[in-house]
RNA sequence: GGACUCAUAGCUCAGCUGGUUAGAGCGCUGCCCUCACAUGGCAGAGGUCGUAGGUUCAAGUCCUACUGAGUCCACCA
């Protein structure tokens, strides 16, 4: 018999299941046709990732399911890989070259990606280790990356395909800029904040009236400087004499015009605007409209550029005092207003971002979002909790074309050549082209820029599985069945996605999309969404505020098993952490331990074998089987409903209140038992499985000190529902029984009674039992008992608990004890049922009478309506009567 | 400006289709080192379910308004 310690070492074993897990390639799942398949892609972490709590949860709750579905038979993939990340890598690593005094430039862009590829290699596998410690059952030998060679393939067929589609194409608009990364980003990539600013009124002068002016209001002043016209709505009186007059641009001296553009709100400001067509995207609008000149007045970097004049050189926001210093000296600011305005951020430095025009490659996303759209509408996907499906909906319809070059080098070079000689034609393709298809030149140079990595981030559930591959040449067009090779045919499309909020317009939208172009069918059915986790002042976990508790410490400290058991128990919405939340998961596994050191030393290796429930007498092994099996349905139904932490909550109950403080506590004194040992061990056993999804480290170990079992717990089976043995009479006698040992305990407690004094602690708890129960008959029980025969014990046992006490008493057979209590609980039962059911209907009758008297009420309602009121006001007293009549005869 | 979520015990939250006495964990109080576990056991205190209306025989649960907290979206310069 093995011997385990009073402690479970969490350290030793978790090392030790994660190695085993490993090298026997526990989760690698293969195409098996006798199997059901069961799919999850994780959302691919940064390489530059490090573990944190939001991760911590996510895979906690892909685990859990993935192990589920494993034990209930199916062939569970969970894919995993990282993904390039490309600027936020490309950011790590400028940081390094920064230490050197370089920049990438300096280096040039080969030594750059020497560079980048060896930071991947050296630190890339950090977060997969980390993966691993917290327990996640993922398929370690189908590791991807997104710049692996055959996904990158995959990326550049997309981009080909999409092209000769018309789905992609290239031109100069207004995007997002950010000047610290100096690169184009989608409007996803810029996030809104509201800040704190201020609204500028400038005059503009009349170019023919002199000590005329027309105010404009702004908020980026450094702007006017590329202003070629100021706007106002063509319905607004106030203005409509001076629609075509020509204004001069102050400092500048530009001669710009008015024009009218329905864009103008005529109630913002003084209903003029200033009209600077490449800085802002209404105005690019407005611009391309009326035929007005684009004048650029920034370096890539926000320096304001020759066009600037005398402010050339200046930062943008220098730039913006110096222009409101210049013309405050003209005395042409009629006032400036504090004013808050949402303004872009980057998402990955946090710079303000720059309505920026740039020639940039673009999406169509129309055409892809409408199967995307119906496929969430028509209810193929379904998103938990169901909420985010308005979000999503909202997304898609008012979708905008997607912004997918960078001006960056970590990530897929846009697979695009242009011609020296010809430069219009640009050339689309998946291998590099030796000479330009038009004029046969050589002199090919391929674009400079990468595709943003959510470009590659949205094939992440096919390009995993080896798409294009073997399925290169037989691409169909969307809604059409798709050559596949295994893994595809096998895996896809997978089952379940986990992911947080703020991923849905970035990723699992665009999964969609790319699903239904390229596989014709949705990527997934269903879509969890899980909250964000927070400090317990309820701020978002980060580095900067330093209020982020590491995974790391708290697996060092608590256990990967207690890290997992308390994320998911507060995963009911947003979570609010702190570091103590984890004792009660650590407390758990030394529970489960303990309880199972309990049945070690008690159990004898035959009563051990047994892989049904025994068939016994014993009142509280009926109970603890039944139990087993209630709890068992209710679990599965939340973890199919993704309600983790409700599951976890009816696992927590059930093991701890069911089977340790009740079933075990008053099984002790019948230990010799065989048929006790059997039940105490067989749900024992139940348990360890229904955990494991939860907490797989501390069951594992358990499972192999418990059972002669080969094969690990990870691929054993999901106990089965077993409605037979659903006892209703057992369960409702063991409720008396604890509801009577609680009051005796009570009583107890309250009078301090020593063990001597038993006697008349019993009598006076069964009396106050009765009482409590009966109300007004509270010498039934007592009589009753002693009708029966029945003897109390005359002394406590020196056991703790009183429990097994009270039950002790009757000689190990507590059988002789319940049937005579359940009985008259039964009947207990029955009277109060009755009683609730006549208060009920009286009440309904009283309120019924009272409508019936109400004058408004029956003089105006129907006539009918009346008719029904008065009928049912008298079938409620005919009842009442007759459930009165019933109750007396019980007495 | 639109949309959404939340408001229940001191704290963090359950309470799914309205129906017996509103639950748990932590914290708190009292009693227990008892041979699985003090990371434990037993008992207890603590709630007019944000406010005001409404629907209903019956509302924490449904409806409306308001207040407070938070999130997302949006081209009002």
């Amino acid at each position: 018999m093995p011997k385990l310690p009073p402690r479970f070492n969490f350290t030793e074993v978790e090392a030790k299941w994660c190695k085993y897990w490993e090298d026997n390639h526990t989760f690698h799942a293969t195409p098996k046709p006798d199997k059901k398949p069961y799919t999850i892609v994780i959302p691919p972490p940064n390489v530059t990732g490090i573990l944190h709590m939001g991760h911590g949860l996510n895979n906690t709750l892909q685990d859990i399911m993935a192990r589920y579905k494993r034990m209930n038979g199916f062939e569970t993939c969970w894919m995993v890989g990282t993904d390039h990340a490309g600027i936020a890598t490309q950011n790590v690593v400028e940081k390094q070259l920064a230490k050197e005094g370089k920049t990438r430039y300096d280096i040039g862009r080969d030594e750059m990606l020497n560079r980048l590829w060896a930071w991947k290699e050296d630190y890339g596998g950090t977060i997969i280790n980390q993966l691993k410690k917290l327990g996640s059952s993922c398929d370690w030998d189908r590791l991807r990356f997104t710049m692996d060679d055959g996904y990158s393939q995959a990326v550049k067929h997309v981009f080909v395909e999409l092209y000769k589609k018309n789905l992609i194409y290239r031109g100069k608009y207004i995007i997002n800029w950010c000047p610290r990364c100096q690169t184009a980003l989608s409007d996803e990539e810029a996030e809104h904040k509201d800040t704190q600013g201020n609204l500028y009124h400038i005059k503009y002068p009349f170019k023919d009236i002199p000590n005329h002016f027309v105010t404009v209001a702004t908020t980026r002043p450094e702007t006017m400087l590329g202003d070629t016209a100021v706007a106002v709505n063509p319905a607004d009186k106030r203005y409509q004499d001076l629609i075509g007059k020509i204004l001069v641009l102050p400092i500048i001296g530009r001669e710009i015009k008015i024009i009218a553009d329905e864009l103008v709100d005529p109630a913002f400001g003084s209903g003029a605007v200033k009209v600077t067509p490449a800085h802002d995207p209404n105005d690019f609008t407005m611009g391309t409209r009326h035929n007005l000149e684009f004048i650029n007045i920034m370096h890539p970097d926000a320096k304001l550029n020759k066009e600037a004049g005398k402010f050339e050189g200046l930062d943008r926001f220098d730039g913006r005092k110096a222009v409101i210093d210049t013309l405050k000296n003209l005395e042409l600011i009629e006032k400036i207003e504090p004013h808050i305005h949402a303004v872009g951020h980057c998402y990955r430095c946090n710079t303000v971002v720059e309505p920026y025009l740039s020639k940039q490659w673009f999406v169509n996303m129309k055409p892809l979002a409408k199967p995307a759209l119906k496929a969430v509408v028509d209810g193929t996907i379904k998103f938990y909790p169901d909420r985010w499906t308005k979000v999503y909906i909202n997304w898609m319809e008012g979708i905008r074309d997607w912004c997918i070059s960078r001006q960056i080098w970590w990530g897929h070079r846009i697979p695009v050549w242009y011609c020296g000689t010809c430069e219009d034609h640009p050339i689309v393709s998946e291998t590099i082209p030796t000479e330009c298809p038009h004029c046969h030149s050589k002199d090919l140079k391929q674009d400079e820029d990468v595709l943003d990595t959510w470009f590659s981030s949205w094939l992440w559930p096919f390009a995993t599985f080896g798409w294009p591959g073997n399925t290169f040449n037989e691409i169909a067009s969307s809604q059409k069945a798709v050559s596949r090779n295994d893994d595809l045919k096998y895996f896809y499309p997978t089952n379940s996605l986990f992911t947080a909020s703020e991923i849905i317009f970035f990723w699992v939208s665009r999964m969609v999309m790319a699903g239904y172009e390229f596989m014709g069918e949705a990527p997934f059915k269903d879509v969890y969404i899980h909250g964000t986790v927070r400090d317990a002042k309820g701020r978002k976990m980060s580095k900067s505020l330093g209020n982020a508790l590491d995974p790391l410490e708290i697996i060092a400290e608590y256990g990967a098993d207690a890290l997992r058991f308390s994320l998911i128990m507060n995963s009911g919405q947003d979570l609010f952490i702190s570091k103590e939340k984890f004792e009660g998961g650590r407390n758990f596994a030394n529970k489960i331990w303990n309880a199972s050191r309990l049945i070690l030393i008690n159990t004898k290796p035959e009563n051990r074998k047994i892989s049904a429930p025994p068939q016994t007498n014993d009142l509280a092994s009926q109970w603890i089987i039944s139990k087993f099996y209630t709890t068992l349905t209710e679990v599965n139904t939340a973890i199919e409903g993704y309600r983790f932490s409700e599951a976890e909550n009816l696992i927590y109950d059930f093991f701890w209140k069911n089977y340790c403080d009740w079933f075990l506590e008053i099984s002790k004194n019948k230990f010799s038992d065989d048929k006790v040992q059997q039940t105490a061990f067989f749900i024992l056993k139940e348990s360890l499985r229904m955990i494991h999804p939860f907490m797989p480290f501390v069951t594992e170990e358990l499972w192999e000190n418990l059972t002669e079992n080969d094969i690990p717990l990870s691929l054993d089976s999901w106990p089965k529902t077993k409605s037979e043995f659903l006892n209703v009479a057992a369960i409702d006698q063991m409720d008396t029984l604890i509801n009577l040992v609680s009051v005796i305990r009570n009583i107890r407690s309250q009078w301090h009674i020593k063990p001597q004094e038993e006697i008349e602690c019993y009598f006076a708890a069964v009396d106050s039992y009765s009482k409590t129960l009966l109300k007004d008959n509270s010498e039934t029980l007592t009589s009753f008992l002693k009708l029966k025969n029945f003897q109390l014990h005359d002394k406590l046992p020196t056991h703790k608990d009183a429990a097994s006490g009270v039950v002790s008493s009757t000689g190990g057979q507590p059988i002789k004890f319940t049937i005579p209590l359940g009985e008259l609980v039964d009947l207990a039962k029955e009277k109060a049922k009755m009683q609730h059911e006549i208060m009920l209907k009286e009440k309904s009758a009283a309120g019924i009478s009272q409508r019936l008297k109400n004058e408004s009420f029956v003089s105006k309602a129907p006539a009918d309506v009346i008719e029904k009121e008065q009928a049912r006001l008298i079938v409620l007293i005919q009842e009442t009567k007759e459930l009165q009549e019933v109750l007396k005869n019980l007495q």
